[in-house]
DNA sequence: CCCCTTCTGTAACGCCGGTACGGTGACGGC
DNA sequence: GCCGTCACCGTACCGGCGTTACAGAAGGGG
């Protein structure tokens, strides 16, 4: 229940008689493509069941329950995230190219992270990365609890990274300040027209990491 | 629509006849109770309404539809962001203590502010933390542009400290990485058991603030 | 006196997640 | 050839949701 890979109808390759048949995996695509086009409160039964072409009571005998769909969906990104790469001649550089690729993969999949998120997969969605970032920190002599914060650190600042982006995504408006609220004295107009404009954050990912990654090699 | 402060029945005083009467203002009260005692998601109409003894129609008479109460909570939340302390000698401490007032005042209501940032409100909760924050900002020398990259910077450290820490909180095991996944040998025991334990993200929020404010003023 | 504004309640609509139940076809045993 | 079983699908329904049409009830103004 909940944490788990649900237990889906074990495959058992459709034998595709007469009418039209569907699969566990079927589903879970259709429903990750509703979900990545519109929405997760877009993804109902009765809109999957029809843009499938059945009916409802088989997601539910395929899959289960929306909650069960859910989960798969959030299973099937994390089967997806095992592939992290490594660039960079330091360990600073290569930590930096870490999270750079996990930032990078993670925004293709927006509405799907903030899924995981929700549910509490998030441990889970990052422990690849975790696992080829300890080797690096423990090459710039962090190992035991330094590391676990620090590898914490980078996970919150990676995710954080893509919700922030995935909230301004949705609204347009979302990173700008409205300059008329400002005191018209007294404040940087510089400042206050640069906060005008719409939030960049990648660059704010970029400048948080750098601070991060020398707090970690220079202290 | 959306953003702005939703036009509410204009007070006018419920003439407070026969029968019980609410207000706006109560509404809004009733239903901040049960967003933050059982989450967004048990605010219904039906419950609001009962919780308050009045029918339905009521609610939508004074404050508008479901978005609108949400959006009305909003509101509220905002109002009351206005007051940030900032203790200490220099500037930086004076940025790490406004960083941790503005991440307990949010902690302390969280569904809230889990709200606010699925309503891409996260700007304008910050605006006063951003006026009192850019003056200190001004006296390390940052101005302009680079001013602004720091705040936005300090704004995503802090709500993605809330976030998971939100999200820490719903589940137990969240911060928890499971032992078992990682490699018996060749990996650091002392790091995997630090891992296992529960995710403690004040520290990491005070670990990532250092190094942001190091970063700050130091480069 | 009547009407108008301000509020409240009843009853409904359409959509949702979920389920009981009754098919329908393929297949294996006899 | 027949029957039972299994895998899968469709119909019809339940309770709950947000929302609205509509019909009052109370008070104030003319």
């Amino acid at each position: 229940m909940g944490t788990g890979t649900g237990s889906l109808r074990a495959g058992a390759e459709a034998p595709a008689r007469g009418g039209v048949t569907v699969s566990a995996d079927r589903i879970l695509e259709v429903a990750g493509d509703i979900v990545e086009r519109h929405g997760v409160d877009a993804l109902t039964m009765r809109r999957l069941s029809d843009d499938l072409g059945v009916a409802v009571t088989s997601i539910y005998w395929h899959v289960g329950n929306r909650d069960a769909v859910l989960d798969g969906l959030v299973d099937r990104l994390l089967a997806r995230m095992e592939t992290i790469v490594a660039e960079g001649s330091t360990p600073t550089l290569r930590l930096a190219s870490m999270a750079r690729s996990l930032r990078r993969t993670l925004l293709e999949r927006q509405h799907l992270v903030g899924l995981a998120h929700e549910r509490d997969r998030t441990p889970a969605m990052f422990l690849p990365a975790q696992q080829a970032m300890a080797a690096e920190l423990a090459s710039l002599g962090l190992t035991g609890a330094d590391a676990a914060l620090a590898l914490r650190t980078l996970q919150v600042h990676v995710i954080s990274s893509v919700l922030m982006d995935r909230a301004a995504a949705r609204n347009a408006s979302h990173g700008r300040v409205d300059a008329s609220l400002w005191p018209a004295d007294g404040s940087d107009p510089e400042l206050v027209a640069a906060l005008a404009d719409p939030a960049d954050y990648e660059t704010v990912f970029e400048f948080g990491l750098e601070a991060l990654l020398v707090g970690l090699s220079g202290d």
